[in-house]
RNA sequence: GGAGAAAUACCCAAGUGGUGAAGGGGCUCCCCUGCUAAGGGAGUAGGUCGGGUGACCGGCGCGAGGGUUCAAAUCCCUCUUUCUCCGCCA
């Protein structure tokens, strides 16, 4: 959520914003500043009012002790009261309206965005390793898992319905070597581990910003008002709403295995071989609280926690910025992270690394003090994966495919695995 | 899922409709004390919104949201969370 105070100030800098996110906004933009400025009037009157309502509140016990006649007072204060009443009622729909339209509004680029269209003028940062030339015909995983007996789609089809699989013998443990390894190292370079609940409630998507706009991308559970989390983002941002954190402590760094679940309703008919997008895929995030001076040489310590991954994988990739077109809704500016691909034959997202600035941390609300005394300020939140599980073994079945059908396990795998080799 | 109890500040806690939400602990500062223990005094309701160039002024505030009333921490309704007991359960 914007500050409309920020708004109000700088109501063209965010009209220009909003083009370049291909998002025109103008008409919105104004709705918003006249409702803010009907609201902040109406504030004014109906304060005034109740401070005099007080005033003449506290009169009425020493009247009625001093044995004087309150009724006339009393009814004048009735219609006092009455009036306050209708005032006010009007008061709180501008207030919810308000609150609707910055809702809807995203958050505003940072200025070393690339502006453009879409994903076609995102910009290349930095490229690493190279793509394997094989001396075969390389398959594609989904070919691969099947020849293994490791991925099992069709089973899972039958049990549930399309885009969720079945991992099995290595592949199941490849998975889960994968989360552990992912884990471990994050644990080793100050991220606090957290397990967190794989469902959350209609504040937690509000305030990472799922909500409420994209509600059809979330699966919902019927018997309560509850969503399946689409990345662990939302729970452990969540983890720290509605409070105020010691500023000594911070950055607060927190990495999360999760299940994540997508709806992927604008994706019919894309990328449905295999388990590169799936109603269920697993997922290690980072999230990251930090002091706003510092929260850009944060984006680029995370981007390079989650990179380190691949390389330790031995997984060419390479880093984009994403263009204004591109870039998430809550997110000021996004590093995606795409590992290699043989059978795309290009580069493929495997993570995503935003920093959010204060748009997460006004809409949840979590602000932090240097001390006492200081007032208290928004954080800034920053996340990415480090990285995506299925994918990454995608990755790993393609890239280190050999002739004999079989797949050479990473040497940092090996250890959890119990192998060198799936065959 | 059922029954009961509770939610007030950093912590404990009083407060059954009326002018500034008691008191204690802790914390901060000061005094006394050779150190320590003990003692004395003062301060300690945040946060947010609106107004003002500003020292300031005003609104809201006792888990959350509604309601009754001239006036609500206090009465009524709904919800959330915690605790105790019962039921179910990996």
């Amino acid at each position: 959520m914007l500050d409309i105070k920020f708004i109000r100030e700088n109501p063209s800098l965010i009209k220009e914003a909003m083009k370049n996110r291909n998002n025109e906004m103008d008409e919105r933009i104004d709705e918003v500043l006249s409702i803010d400025k009907k609201r902040r009037e109406l504030t004014g009157k109906v304060e005034s009012m109740k401070a005099e309502q007080n005033v003449v509140s506290k009169k009425i016990p020493q009247m009625k002790k001093n044995g004087q006649d309150t009724s006339e007072i009393m009814s004048q204060m009735k219609k006092l009261s009455d009036e306050i009443t209708e005032l006010n009622l009007e008061l709180s729909n501008l207030e919810e309206a308000q609150r609707d339209i910055l809702l809807s509004i995203p958050n505003v680029p940072n200025k070393d965005v690339p502006i453009g269209k879409d994903d076609a003028d995102n910009v290349e940062v930095r490229r690493w390793g190279e793509p394997v030339n094989f001396d075969f015909e390389p398959k594609a995983h989904w070919t691969i898992g099947k020849e293994l007996d490791i991925l099992d789609p069709e089973r899972a089809a039958k049990v549930t319905g399309t885009r969720f699989h079945f991992y099995k013998n290595l592949g199941a443990r490849l998975e889960r070597a994968l989360v552990n390894f992912y884990l471990n190292t994050h644990t080793k370079n100050g991220y606090t581990e957290i397990m967190p609940p794989f469902m959350v409630n209609r504040a937690s998507m509000t305030g990472t910003g799922q909500l409420p706009k994209f509600e059809e991308d979330a699966f919902k559970v019927s018997s309560e008002d509850y969503f399946l989390i689409p990345t662990a983002e939302v729970p452990v941002t969540n983890y720290h709403r509605d409070e105020i954190l010691d500023g000594e402590k911070l950055p607060i760094k927190y990495c999360a295995y999760s299940a994540c679940f997508r709806a992927e309703v604008g994706s019919a008919g894309r990328d449905t071989r295999g388990v590169i997008r799936q109603h269920q895929f697993n997922k290690v995030e980072l999230v990251k609280f930090v002091d706003p001076a510092k929260s850009y040489e944060e984006l680029e310590s995370l981007t390079h926690d989650a990179e380190v991954l691949l390389q330790k994988l031995g997984l060419p990739y390479r880093v984009v910025c994403l263009s204004t077109g591109d870039l998430g809704f809550s997110s000021a500016k996004t590093y995606d992270i795409e590992v290699w691909m043989p059978s795309y034959n290009r580069y493929l997202e495997i993570s995503s690394c935003s920093n959010f600035e204060d748009y997460q941390a006004r809409r949840a609300s979590i602000r932090f003090k240097m001390d006492k005394k200081e007032k208290a300020r928004f954080v800034h939140t920053l996340n990415g994966s480090g990285l995506a599980v299925g994918r990454t073994v995608a990755a790993i079945l393609e890239n280190y495919q050999n002739k004999d059908g079989s797949v050479t396990v990473p040497e940092v795998l090996r250890e959890y695995m119990g192998t060198d080799k799936i065959s």
